[in-house]
DNA sequence: TACCAACGTTGGCGCAGCCAACGAAAGCGA
DNA sequence: TCGCTTTCGTTGGCTGCGCCAACGTTGGTA
């Protein structure tokens, strides 16, 4: 980001700022791991949770990514499209829809499951696994406090 | 964001994750206590590299900032347009705009730099004064790794 | 039988972070 | 001095993420 000049101090004093610094720097490498097989962050996320929870219906999909539901709508669309998951009505509710990961799904999952790691590699790099987990547990902490405070 | 079900594993386990959720909490904390005043992040970065450089080009405060020049041009009007912040033409350069801060700016800078400190301050809450300092050096140290490298 | 809650869907919004292109101006090498 | 390249401000545009409001449909509940 700074080729040459330095970042003014109050902005390097910033945690909030850093946070998001990184965060940038972490999407970046993540989303251009994710390109190489035209996938989208939401997309990965929807697929792992449904691997893990079995079919669903949208609405959980969404509590349990944090995508909103509007937002969902077109992640399933996209998914749905190229085959990777299957979208059905619910018989018994006819409110909702379940979705289930087909299994090119399931090969794509594993495939991004991959990539993704190779890319959480790029972005650590620099840190010891001792100063991995120590990065995680602090900000695990700190996402944990505030989850269930609306802050 | 997770009301109830749980986050999958998956996820969870993904350092950038992690990274961005911390990243949307701590800006969601900030934009609010700047928003009291009608202030975006960008504005606050803006002033804070102005008033620590003095009177320079947009050029310059893009580079320190990393706001991008064309959203610099926005950036700046809005600020100018509030009495902020002051641009005129550079005679020495005339490709140059000079930016500077009024004394209002000043005040209000002084005001965001309270809320702010305020906001660092509820977004670290749940980490004591070395966990904070741990964080801050472990984030700095990953973005510090990755700034001038291109990604 | 009302009323309320949940669901999927549509449509929309704002901000951040980008990129491409342009004319004007400055710098620089031959 | 003349081209070439670089820098600067500006315009216009784009994508993705994270949101919110509203609506009709359906289920659960008083």
């Amino acid at each position: 980001m700074n080729p040459g000049e330095a970042t003014p101090r109050r902005l390097r004093a910033l945690p909030s700022r850093l946070t998001n610094q990184a965060a940038l720097t972490a999407n970046r490498i993540v989303d251009k791991a994710l390109a190489q097989v035209g996938v989208r962050r939401y997309h990965y996320s929807l697929l792992a949770a449904l691997d893990e929870t079995g079919p669903t219906s949208q609405a959980e999909l969404g509590r349990r990514t944090g995508i909103d539901r509007s937002d969902m709508v077109a992640t399933v669309n996209d998914l749905a499209d190229r085959g990777l998951v299957q979208r059905v009505p619910d018989p018994e509710d006819r409110r909702r829809n379940i979705v289930s990961v087909t299994s090119a799904g399931r090969r794509q999952l594993a495939q991004l499951d991959e990539l993704l790691g190779a890319a959480q590699d790029a972005y650590l790099a620099p840190l010891s696994a001792a100063d991995r987990r120590t990065l995680i547990d602090l900000l695990t902490r700190v996402t944990d406090y505030h989850r269930d405070k609306q802050d």
